[in-house]
RNA sequence: GCGCCCGUAGCUCAGAUGGAUAGAGCAACUGCCUUCUAAGCAGUGGGUCGCGCGUUCGACUCGCGCCGGGCGCGCCA
């Protein structure tokens, strides 16, 4: 059949087990019209022969095929895996050079809610990236330029408390551009033109250099940043680098100049837009402008964005990894679904843009997730209607935890309690964040995500500390012999369990293509799942050899992929809880 | 008005190129701790996958049309 696709022919785990361990239903549609799917079938597996690796193949239903993996060769896969750093993961080819959109909060303001699925989703697919071969940059592009900044000027010169300033800078800073801002909006009550003016001219004044308000800028920048600082380190959040929205200031001009000499971009009320009326443009985007520049001359956040994507292509891996032939082919925006049509426009006119200068345009995917509500199915806010702030969820987070693990153990040191509480409380958090599918908005319950049972962080992190805790109490290590001994896998449990690991890999790459790690959050539930049920049916310690060199294999194999799977999550592991 | 996303068990959610009898957790009920951490395990009940039509050997998944909800649409990011 020369025309098949190739590519097609994927064998996957079968949905159920009693079907088989893999699965191949590509025939089918291959056999469609040609013959009938069934004898197609029969022929393909008359020349295939799997029989060093798996039982007899079954042929069933429509033409289905099955595999049924040899326990023997479950053993040999598993006693290699015991031989690798990190078992069960093959590195992705082509290596790719992907450059990750994330995060981006805003100077001046409190990290809050909002700035959370960015920042864990990011991170994470920046992890999983990486583990599966590839070279990541991770870019913080922070929103410290625009127009919120007259108004913050005129609030620090004539409102600023110098003394909350000191206590809490956020919260002053806030304050002062709620003050000035509810001033500014000529729609509302509190109108006062003089104060729309003095803001204005602040921010004509800092873009042009102004010595004096470049110094308050600057220091706003630096006491934001600390607090960026802070919430990263807590999280456990790295950058490679943080370039900021200002950082393209002086970069903006090239794009102007470009999209107009070629034509992509044409002035309309005074603004310079481009628009998409290609029959073939996306519906959305459709005739309606991109304002590339405001009517007043000023840089929007369109301007940046173009102005950063050839800034990443062409000169951001050469300042990351000392060398000159990487090719930057995608960038990742980790941003919420409500800017689709801007990532959409931005897409089209980087196209457009890119081709028309004799540039290889980028992948821009964008990877898009909802809102976070509270339990009245509206945006998650405080009581008092502000916005969470991030800070405030992380502490409580650890409080809770920090209640329930000194329920559960009171018997262990306050330092280590509180230590526990830490890693089973942000990863309750961030684990909260990434196991629904990413699209869809998701009801934020600190109950749910703490919770001692179904699927959450701590119930993984009992799981791995269950393992640790056998390891402790027979004083085995891993090194002791076990790493080459045979395997003798006999109980159902230990097979079930076993075939399970196998699949790690295959469910990192799922997660890397789709950008979802709702995969991996549901393999590693399944997994810690397979666990549970060997524990309780397979004594290790008290069992009698070789038997109790097999489980004590299984229980290093699965503690490994539940800590490096945690890891690309993000979430940290714990000895005892 | 145009566009995007969503609608699966009482509740909160999974469901990887369309694939086999649609799955978890919670809530309800029933068992299991002198035995490697019971933050666990085993079991029972619970569904016209919003509605209709179509494509297909096969539809929760794809197309069209309704109904219901969220969000976005010219100078914020």
């Amino acid at each position: 059949m020369p025309d098949a696709d190739a590519s097609s022919l994927l064998i996957r785990p079968c949905p159920d087990p009693k079907f088989g361990d893999y699965q191949c239903n590509a025939l089918i549609a291959l056999a469609k019209n040609r013959e009938n799917p069934r004898e197609f079938a029969v022929r393909v597996l008359a020349k295939l022969d799997v029989s060093e690796w798996c039982e007899k193949v079954e042929l069933a239903g429509a033409g289905f095929i099955n595999f049924r993996l040899k326990t023997s060769a479950l053993a040999q896969a598993l006693q290699s895996a015991m031989r690798a750093d990190r078992p069960f993961i093959q590195k992705e080819n082509p290596q790719r050079t992907i450059v990750i959109d994330f995060s981006s909060p805003n100077v001046a303001k409190p990290m809050h809610v909002g700035h959370i699925r960015s920042t864990i989703l990011g991170d994470c697919l920046a992890r999983t990236l990486r583990l599966l071969g590839h070279r990541v940059i991770t870019d913080n592009h922070i929103g410290d330029w625009g127009t919120q900044f007259g108004m913050l000027l005129v609030g620090w010169k004539k409102l600023l408390d110098r003394n909350a300033l000191e206590t809490d800078p956020l919260a002053e800073m806030e304050r002062i551009y709620k003050a000035v801002q509810s001033k500014c909006d000529p729609e509302k009550p509190g109108y006062d033109a003089a104060t729309h003016e003095a803001a204005r001219a602040e921010l004509v004044k800092l873009q042009n250099g102004d010595a004096e308000n470049l110094v308050i800028w600057t220091e706003m920048k630096k006491l934001s940043q600390k607090q960026f600082d802070e919430i990263y380190s807590r999280l456990g959040v790295k950058f490679d680098c943080t370039l900021p929205e200002s950082f393209y200031n002086d970069k903006v001009k090239q794009v102007y100049e470009e999209l107009t000499a070629k034509g992509i971009a044409v002035e309309s009320e005074g603004a310079l837009v481009v628009f998409q009326n290609e029959p073939t443009a996306p519906a959305n985007i459709k005739g309606r402008p991109f304002i590339i520049r405001k009517r007043d001359g000023a840089a929007n956040y369109a301007s940046t964005d173009l102005a950063a994507v050839l800034y990443r292509t062409e000169e951001l891996a050469k300042e990351v990894y000392p060398r000159d032939d990487l090719t930057v082919e995608e960038v990742l925006y980790v941003v919420d679904s409500r800017q689709r049509d801007h990532i959409d426009h931005l897409f089209a006119t980087v196209h457009k843009w890119f081709t028309a200068t004799g540039r290889n345009p980028p992948r821009l995917p964008q990877v898009d997730f909802g809102t976070i509500l509270g339990e009245n199915n509206r945006p998650l806010k405080t009581r008092s209607g502000e916005n969470v702030r991030l800070r405030d969820l992380l502490d409580e987070a650890e409080e809770r935890a920090l209640k329930i693990v000194s329920q559960k153990n009171p018997d262990l040191p306050e330092a280590q309690r509180r230590e526990i509480a830490r890693i089973v409380g942000i990863g309750a958090v961030k684990y909260a964040d990434l196991l629904p599918n990413r699209t869809s908005d998701y009801v934020f319950s600190w109950d749910k995500m703490l919770a001692l049972d179904g699927n959450t962080a701590p119930y993984l992190q009992y799981a791995y500390v269950r393992i640790r805790s056998i390891f402790r109490k027979g004083g085995e290590t891993v090194e002791s012999g076990i790493r080459n001994a045979e395997l003798k896998l006999t109980a159902p449990e230990e097979i079930t369990l076993a075939k399970h690991l196998l699949n790690f890999g295959i469910v990192l790459e799922a997660v890397a293509k789709e950008y979802r790690p709702n995969y991996l959050c549901n393999y590693l539930y399944e997994l810690a799942g397979n666990f549970a049920r060997f524990y309780e049916n397979c004594p290790v310690l008290k069992a009698d050899e070789p038997q109790r060199t097999t489980r004590l294999i299984l229980c290093d194999l699965t503690a490994r992929v539940l800590k490096q799977g945690l890891e690309v999550l993000g979430i940290e592991t714990t000895e005892q809880m």
